[in-house]
DNA sequence: CTGTTAGCGCCTTCAT
DNA sequence: ATGAAGGCGCTAACAG
């Protein structure tokens, strides 16, 4: 039972090993009789040929590598679940590399793209920092970009989408609602991890606030860690204020439900009374009926994963860069003053 | 820069490659000195060892095989939050097999236990059926079931819940809320992925029912595929009968989300016109005030994880049958007739 | 303590 | 079209 060997087969089938994985690798150089009687034994013997052997043999790892950051926020699983559909029908093994520290973020940023234990790598949402550089250029994996890039990589391809004109347009929609005490809810600008949305996201909210003429008031602006409580906190204190905002853009639908909630505990009615807005548009902003940017998720992962495969095919390939649309969806978190 | 080997750093520091190896797996039988100069090239050299070719030498792949169904779903992430979580300081790799059709199923189910391309697999949610016993009986990884179970299989350590036991104890809830006709919502009691939740829920559901002496209302039962959508479907009949249910049982929150829409759309108030409750407790049922019943999701994987790594330790140990408790969480969306 | 050697299972030339 | 042999990089068992 333990794992027969391409050895085992051959002797079975009488003929030497080199037929018996040419039949395996679909080799056209064996006769059908043969090809015929060796598949035979295979099946009788429930052979499969051992994967370690065969990627050292290969000199390839048959795996595709994703290093993606709290893999569990929707975003990300949005992410994951089109790379791994569109990965599934391949050969490649997907290994995800979930990062929550920096540390974490480190090691995988400097050793997966060896491509010792990946033929390829996607970053979700890591933004290389400068030091990381190096690694990614001189990489013997292709390595492409999801929601992360880095002026310096032009070399590889990456897959974005604009956050700053995302803010923008999330901010305008406020403007144009008619708001002008417009609040921020979101993650540290300034993070260890280097992540650049939120940060992206305010830069359109201060473009946006600043074309229309409005006051940007860091009173109304609060940033904390990632998540619905964290959220919640900062819009309550913003909402306390005495002359508070009448419209929140939170940078992201999670930190948005916070932000509802802040509303609700404190008697505000939304929208009545204060408007939010999310950025994602994760599955349970719909439920919500929240007012959200959404940007394609799930076909990022899709067209990261396409540019992975075609890189691995033919490695002489010009990058791509491109820039995923995004989409203001309105529905009933946001009205007019 | 592309990878050197073993060879490379022997050669360097002028020693033989067994003692290269020794300083790489921490062997005491070399001296200090030599360990010093070993481990200098090494890091010169920034050299990192094969996985592959440590996997086919040691005849270990270093690696865990996940089965998991629909891998996106909330309580599935959670439970591999809970095994990535316990998994990440080890020496292992963690591979995901997502099952979305039978087919895949099988696959999973008949090749990864062999071990070759995992030296343990977990099983999630996916209960075998008759025919994959013999596989599994004669796996040589170990294996440990999560959340699945089959009356043969008692040489397998599995961590299960007493799913009938809850299912028994929502509707007893209602019952004891005064409510009389309860619905089911839930999806495909039979089906081909063989999940077995639905299907204990709703023993539970009869169970707690024939206790109190109340009727069993065929009509009160839907069944469709699973998703919000269709359970929110399911409900809108069922809340359109002429004596529609006073409460709802719902197979998971996320099919109970689809009951409150219905609810909403129907203009019936929760819980004064109708009661909710779910189960999972998945994140979102606390930010909407779902009762439900608790599953330890995250738990129940960091355990399955710990059972594979000592079965993988000390391989003759005796299974173990673990059934995780279940609670009632009383929120806001059940209340007394 | 350390260098050398023999595989691990498969793929791929190279002859035949 | 097919069999034989060499090698992928590493570990472990063996001499020294």
């Amino acid at each position: 039972m333990g794992s027969s060997t391409i050895r085992d087969v051959a002797k079975r089938a009488g003929v030497g090993l080199g037929t018996v994985s040419r039949v395996l690798n679909g080799s056209p150089m064996v006769s059908p009789a043969t090809r015929q009687r060796v598949m035979q034994v295979i099946a009788e013997l429930n052979f499969i040929p051992n994967p370690s052997a065969r990627r050292l043999s290969l000199g390839k790892t048959l795996t595709i590598a994703v290093i993606v950051p709290f893999f569990t926020r929707p975003a990300m699983i949005e992410r994951l679940r089109g790379i791994e559909h569109s990965l599934v029908e391949s050969e490649y093994d997907l290994i995800i590399y979930n990062v929550e520290t920096v540390q974490r973020r480190d090691e995988c940023l400097h050793e997966l793209p060896r491509g010792e234990r990946a033929d390829g790598v996607m970053v979700v949402s890591l933004s290389p920092r400068d030091a990381d550089i190096p690694q990614l250029l001189c990489a013997s994996a292709p390595v492409v970009l999801i929601d992360a890039n880095h002026p310096s990589l032009t070399a590889l391809s990456r897959v974005i989408v604009d956050d700053v004109q995302g803010g923008c347009m999330a901010t305008q929609h406020l403007i144009e609602l008619g708001h002008e005490r417009i609040g921020y809810v979101s993650d540290w600008l300034e993070n260890p991890f280097n992540f650049t949305s939120s940060r992206d996201r305010y830069k359109g909210y201060y473009q946006a606030m600043q074309n229309a003429g409005l006051e940007i008031n860091p009173q109304y602006h609060g940033q904390s860690d990632h998540s619905r409580s964290e959220a919640r906190r900062l819009a309550a204190e913003m909402l306390a204020l005495p002359e508070r905002p009448t419209a929140i853009f939170a940078a992201s639908d999670t930190q948005a439900m916070g932000v509802l909630e802040a509303a609700r505990s404190m008697r505000l009615r939304v929208p009545e009374d204060l408007s939010v807005i999310g950025y994602d548009d994760i599955e349970i902003a719909e439920y919500l009926g929240l007012t959200t940017i959404r940007q394609l998720l799930y076909e990022s992962g899709q067209r990261g994963v396409e540019l992975l495969l075609r890189a691995l095919g033919e490695s002489s390939l010009e990058p791509v860069f491109e820039v995923m649309p995004t989409e203001l969806v309105v529905r009933k978190t946001t009205a007019a003053r």
